[in-house]
RNA sequence: GCCCCCAUAGUGCAGCGGCCUAGCACACCACUCUUUCACGGUGGUAGCACGGGUUCGAAUCCCGUUGGGGGUACCA
């Protein structure tokens, strides 16, 4: 079977979360079957058009890795398909002029509201011009047969009716000639040899429409696929209250794109196995339309951090890196839309983590990010995390100044640092050394009266600043024994001035 | 208002008439590991919305109710 998907988003604004939840499931289908995938942009709204949304849409595919074979195409350069075709509809009476003022039309569903009938073009102009010339502003409108049903199977919700009366005349060709998304997405879809259209649920009500536009042309509609909506937290419409939902802001925090494409394709899909942590080959072995749900999913970002850990524990350490990298960059380029003030101060802790990351010896490198790939997921953890591994002079976290406080903390760091300049640290092998410097610290600890934390976590502040981490003997180890006194003698100082203070 | 869709734990899914005293995962709670934070391990709390049918048998099929969602534009 030869599948053709695409993606036709709007550039209206940001990418929705929800959107690219259905580029993905597009993506999967076509690649499952190893048919081709098109980016097609539907910018027909010259109103609500967003001058960068096209690239965010660009860049976000990229970064997904969602790869298309053909676009972006453009709507608004093939105006004239869209008029041809009207032509067409007119010409053989499936279509007509309507000259009727968005005032008169608001009126109308005012009272048909009120009446409690349903609302619809009442096709005043249907079969009588009133007079009116072709000069003057008009909109095109499709000619809905007026009785029967419309009958269609969607592949993922089965057959459905609908009464041919209750659809309305609608709008095909606007005013300005360019065409709304119905005459566009029916001719586009045609033309490209599109099999499978992947839309959510949203578009269900007016597939009617769609399949008369079909019919009337003579084509053949491809295979209609409707997956379930994206709800929030509260089961309303995804919206910004509840959180990010636009795409961006997941990309900026450093989440792996294997990740967040594994979590979008859950979020109303399954491989009909408990299966849950997928690589990007098996989601494109397993998808299927078949393991498409039908009832709306709930946007869990916990479910996303925890997919998002596990596929950061399956990168090597090259590749773990190779996320650092990238993420850096990443977010460069993202400062660009940020407040000038945001911007200056971002882009400088940028650049100075980039220098300290790359300043430092290729293997510390690569024992550090084996230290934190575990514990930093998203990837913007391991900058904060790791920063004062890299960093030679760094502020302690307040929380664990009590331990520098402590007037006998002085002399702990003084023996601590005799006690560990003496050790041999080069010849153990790593798992040795661990062992042998929990030995030194611990017996220096008793000698001076220390017990459980006490020992401990005075040595963790010192060596790296925080109260939190890996284990602190392993730390240590990765430091290194100049790294490690060094900064012993430095909170020794600290200490002493703030506990004389 | 009118039309349409959906309904398994807090969340995401499995289940497609008997294998279900309903399985998996996240979250949550214990315990464990432990120098901290995570990870890991063990265990636990928690669900078939309700009411009618059909059937020897229903989470699974049908109808209704309720609840939630979507559509109702010269927006997509």
């Amino acid at each position: 079977m030869n599948v053709r998907t695409r993606f036709a988003p709007s550039p209206t604004g940001s990418m929705h979360i929800g959107n690219v939840r259905n580029a993905a499931f597009s993506w999967l289908l076509a690649r499952h079957f190893e048919g081709e995938f098109v980016l097609r942009i539907e910018d027909t709204d010259r109103t609500r058009y967003v001058p960068g949304a096209v690239e965010e849409i660009i860049e976000g595919l990229r970064w997904l890795g969602t790869d298309w074979d053909e676009g972006p195409i453009y709507q608004s350069s093939r105006l004239k398909h869209y008029q041809e075709y009207a032509q067409k509809l007119l010409d053989g009476g499936h279509a007509y002029c309507c000259w009727c003022s968005p005032e008169r039309l608001a009126e109308m569903r005012e009272e048909q509201q009120k009446a409690g009938r349903p609302t619809g073009y009442d096709r005043y102009c249907r079969e009588d011009s009133h007079g009116r010339s072709l000069d003057e502003p008009h909109v095109i409108r499709f000619a809905m047969p007026t009785q029967g049903t419309t009958v269609f199977t969607d592949a993922v919700r089965g057959e459905f009716s609908f009464d041919n009366v209750l659809q309305d005349d609608f709008v095909m060709l606007k005013a300005d000639g360019y065409p709304t998304y119905h005459l566009a997405s029916v001719v586009d879809d045609y033309l490209m040899n599109i099999t499978h259209v992947v839309r959510s649920e949203e578009w269900i009500s007016s597939t009617p429409k769609h399949l008369q536009l079909y019919h009337a042309l003579g084509w053949q509609a491809p295979t209609l696929v409707h997956p379930p909506l994206i709800l929030g937290p509260d089961r309303s419409k995804l919206s910004k209250r509840h959180g990010s939902v636009a795409f961006k802001d997941y990309i900026e925090h450093g989440y792996l794109p294997d990740a967040v494409l594994n979590f979008m394709a859950l979020l109303g899909w399954s491989p009909g196995d408990n299966r849950e942590v997928m690589t990007r080959e098996e989601l494109t072995e397993a998808f299927s339309i078949e393991g498409i749900v039908k009832h709306p999913a709930i946007f869990d970002i916990q479910k996303l951090d925890w997919i998002n850990q596990q596929h950061t524990n399956r990168l090597s350490n090259e590749d773990y890196e190779a996320e650092v990298r990238r993420h850096i960059r990443l977010c460069e380029t993202h400062a660009d839309k940020l407040p000038e003030n945001e911007r200056e101060e971002k882009l400088s802790v940028l650049k100075r983590f980039e220098e300290m990351f790359d300043g430092v010896d290729p293997d510390y490198r690569s024992e550090v990010i084996a230290l934190m790939q575990s514990r930093s997921t998203p990837v913007a953890d391991f900058i904060d995390y790791s920063w004062n591994y890299f960093a030679t002079d760094f502020d302690y976290e307040e929380k664990g100044l009590k331990w520098l406080r402590d007037e006998t903390a002085p002399g702990y760091y003084e023996k601590l640092e005799a006690a560990l300049e003496a050790t041999d640290w080069a010849s153990p092998a790593r798992e040795e050394l661990h062992a042998l410097l929990e030995e030194q610290i611990r017996s220096v600890g008793a000698s001076v009266g220390r017990e459980g934390g006490a020992v401990i976590h005075p040595v963790r502040i010192a060596s790296t600043g925080r109260t939190v981490g890996p284990s602190l003997f392993e730390a240590l180890a990765v430091l290194g024994k100049d790294r490690v006194i060094e900064r012993l003698r430095k909170a020794r100082q600290k200490s002493r001035e703030l506990s004389a203070s």
